[in-house]
DNA sequence: ATGTCGGCCTTTGGCCGA
């Protein structure tokens, strides 16, 4: 099975990025983050013709996240269980079942807009994350999480001074929950098979990031103990951010 | 050198979020 996480800073304009990438790789899903549209302004129609269908959960200009899957998808939950009404209503998360594997897909917040408070929401987010892995660990669910978790895990996740060590992506208290999630048992698909070195996944728009290098890792794919042991590929595909008009994030691809 | 995007409204440029 292959399978795919990829923010696409907007999913209308980067339609034909998206159905090039799926003729190229045809992952089995492929779950994509900050579509910024509504749901009747997703373009469905364009991926369904390479047959995928689509699962989204939308919202006016910011954030959303959809799932195009080429088997079946059962969609269970469009929203984070255990989130206060204020902090479930942006669209950020999609879980369902595929093949008996739970898949979550995910946009965590960035953390970094509306000072303490925008943060302590972030650290909230990860905190019921945290419940909701657990609970389906907890009955032994075969589980991948994929997304953009906007955390850059270590200190080789970024590249020198590509952030200030007060950002939201590098500050203790995000790196403290995203290691609390590995330690439920879930293993970070990349570094299981990249343990070293720098594997980023995003350059900024700002400041020549692309052609510096100066990246970060913060788009993640996690997976429970059964999945993780038959691991064969988990790489970012940096070649894409190398495309006319590309997006920030590059996709992230597992194999097993 | 906070140097670029994308979307929205305040609408043909300024704002926010990233």
């Amino acid at each position: 099975m292959r399978v795919a996480t990829w923010n696409v800073n907007s999913i209308r304009q980067r339609e034909g990025h998206v159905r090039r990438w799926l003729e190229t790789h045809k992952p089995d899903l492929l779950f994509l983050q900050e579509l910024k549209c509504e749901t009747p302004a997703f373009p469905a129609g364009g991926f369904e013709a390479l047959g995928y269908r689509c699962e989204m959960v939308g919202q006016k200009a910011y954030n959303g996240v959809a799932v195009l899957a080429r088997l079946p998808f059962a969609v269970t939950h469009r929203a984070l269980p255990g989130l206060g009404p204020e902090d479930a209503a942006p669209a950020r998360y999609i879980e369902g079942v595929a093949e008996g594997i739970t898949f979550i897909g995910l946009y965590l917040p960035n953390g970094n807009s509306g000072g303490e408070a925008g943060f302590a929401t972030k650290l909230r987010w990860m905190e019921a994350l945290h419940a909701r892995a657990a609970a389906l660990l907890a009955d032994d669910v075969p589980l991948v999480i994929a997304g953009d978790f906007n955390v850059c895990p270590t200190d080789e996740d970024f590249a020198p001074g590509a952030l200030p060590p007060t950002d939201a992506l590098v500050r203790p208290e995000s790196r403290a929950r995203f290691r609390s999630l590995l330690w439920l048992g879930l293993t970070d698909a990349v570094r299981a098979l990249h343990p070293t070195g720098p594997v980023y996944t995003f350059w900024d728009y700002q400041a020549g990031a692309w052609p510096r290098d100066m990246g970060l890792r913060i788009d993640h794919v996690l997976m429970s103990p059964t999945l993780a042991e038959r691991l064969t590929e988990a790489v970012p595909d940096r070649r894409e951010r190398g495309e006319e008009k590309a997006s920030d994030h590059v996709p992230v691809v597992v194999g097993f």
